[in-house]
DNA sequence: TCCGGTACTCAGTGACACCGAGTACCACTA
DNA sequence: TAGTGGTACTCGGTGTCACTGAGTACCGGA
């Protein structure tokens, strides 16, 4: 990433990550750890494991996602993750949602009158 | 907007609505009240006064607005706020922000390969 | 005199990304 | 065989932010 201007993202991710990680997931059954590489390949250069499993964890305990483990050929088990219906309806409204308020503040930016 | 979809932006808020009072600021010298109608406006229907005012403290606190009180024709009186140095440029800091993040999100979002 | 609009303050709450330390499995190699 | 590095997950704690709600206060008109 360019350093200097884009920096701590963090407030900005607030929300919206977990909107990526639900996409990813939503694309094809995939396991903590390579979603993290994924965010790294898109651009999201500083978000760790530790944040991916949060939201994993999250995902988790509000019934959004159906868990399976298996085990890898190099390393301990993973944790799969697959979109059941709950959660394809809240990866429908966090795009709803993104698409609201990038096109008020694009607005706003664009001397919204 | 279809109502239902759209609701409890708070999350997706976070920093962005920040930036947001900034660049209203920006355009011209204006208090909490105003900034908070105008938000309205653009959309961000459920803000309200409340958080706003916090929003205005904290820049102040950080010392990227310069602050001035005059007496208003209708109430008590107002605190206008106007961005200083520090203020610009944490604006166009998160404008850049934003659009990385943005951009990194549509991309996901169209399949992003 | 009371109500409603204007205008600001402040203590507290909950959600989220993030951090750091820990556990553990595996392959390779010195 | 001990060590290193990549893979893979857990969990307690932190800071920041939007939001809430109760409070103060000024003003005009019914």
């Amino acid at each position: 990433m360019e350093k200097g201007a884009v920096e701590d993202l963090t407030e900005l991710l607030k929300g919206t990550l977990e909107g990526c990680v639900l996409e990813i997931i939503g694309r094809e059954e995939t396991y903590g750890y390579a979603i993290t590489r994924r965010l790294n390949e898109l651009g999201f250069a500083d978000v760790v494991e530790g944040t991916v499993y949060t939201i994993l964890l999250r995902l988790e305990r509000n019934g959004l996602v159906q868990v399976t483990k298996r085990p890898s050929e190099q390393g301990p088990p993973r944790k799969f993750y697959a979109l059941n219906d709950a959660g394809r309806a809240e990866l429908a409204t966090f795009w709803a949602k993104w698409t609201y308020v990038k096109t008020r503040i694009d607005k706003l930016k664009e001397g919204g009158r």
